[in-house]
DNA sequence: GGTCATTACTCAACATATAGGGTTTTTGCT
DNA sequence: AGCAAAAACCCTATATGTTGAGTAATGACC
């Protein structure tokens, strides 16, 4: 493990220990050379996430479009993205703790809304309109409401 | 290290690999419980980067800040955030790498225009615009002419 | 300035990982 | 399809990391 500050290939550890919940371990590290520490994380490669759709075809997660879709949600709505970023880092690591190798759509969508419907509720219904497929004014209209009478 | 399968928090080690450069270790682990296999990378802790600005102040890195600064030079152009994105972790990558734990702005700033003069010269001269704080239309116009001299 | 939480440090008994060489399989590319 | 590179796999001799417990230092928050 290269020393990050002198460069030097070697080192040992000289404390480990495992993360609260397990998914990951810290290392306490000193270079051979230098004498200096650092600390190591280690932690497991991401496994592929299939993403199943409404028509049952299968693709790959990717993260990215998550994001283009709320961008699209948030244009001219004042949520940066540095916090659109934060949800689609919360979802992805939802996604990974699940244990599950599929998720539906539908789901990642949900997850979605849930935290949209937190941050700007203008986003949430642009989101839903889009979501959701809603066809006609009346479903959009509905969803309005229902945000309304939570008030 | 927890089996990203099954859960199981205990698994052994069947094969450790030092990666290129040695700045990382990729293991090759097998879980007790479901003998399910997978890979881990241990991966030194990112050094907090201090960036020193041209008044001689501090403060801590922060990729976002980049990341802003290529947003609105590439306002309107066909420029991609996952492109935009990537040239952020080229440059957080280029400074750790360095072994350096100072940067100053004006480097960064020539990271970024290096890179952006390859993907779209109208955000490249955008940028320089405002980073060379360029005072005047003639030294806007000289950017300008040294681009079309080159091509 | 005090408190809580997180990280750093040290020690000792025990077990499991490492390095390196070689083979096979998978993946990405044209 | 066909190549090259990366990842997975398997082996053996050697030494290095792990775990637990207790203390100290540091940082964030009120």
């Amino acid at each position: 493990m290269k020393c990050p500050y002198c460069g030097e290939q070697d080192s040992k550890v000289v404390d480990s220990r495992h993360s609260e919940d397990g998914s990951s371990i810290r290392r306490r590290r000193e270079c051979l050379l230098c004498g200096k520490r650092f600390t190591t994380y280690e932690i497991v490669e991401s496994l592929p996430i299939v993403v199943v759709k409404r028509d049952g075809s299968r693709q790959s997660f990717d993260r990215n479009k998550i994001l283009n879709g709320m961008l699209r949600a948030c244009e001219k709505r004042p949520v940066s993205l540095a916090a659109m970023e934060g949800v689609v880092d919360d979802i992805e690591q939802y996604i990974q703790n699940s244990l599950e190798r599929e998720v539906r759509s539908e789901e990642i969508g949900e997850l979605v809304m849930d935290k949209l419907k937190q941050m700007d509720e203008v986003a949430y219904v642009r989101f839903a309109s889009v979501y959701r497929s809603f066809t006609d004014v009346n479903s959009f209209m509905q969803e309005l409401n229902k945000i309304l009478a939570e008030k």
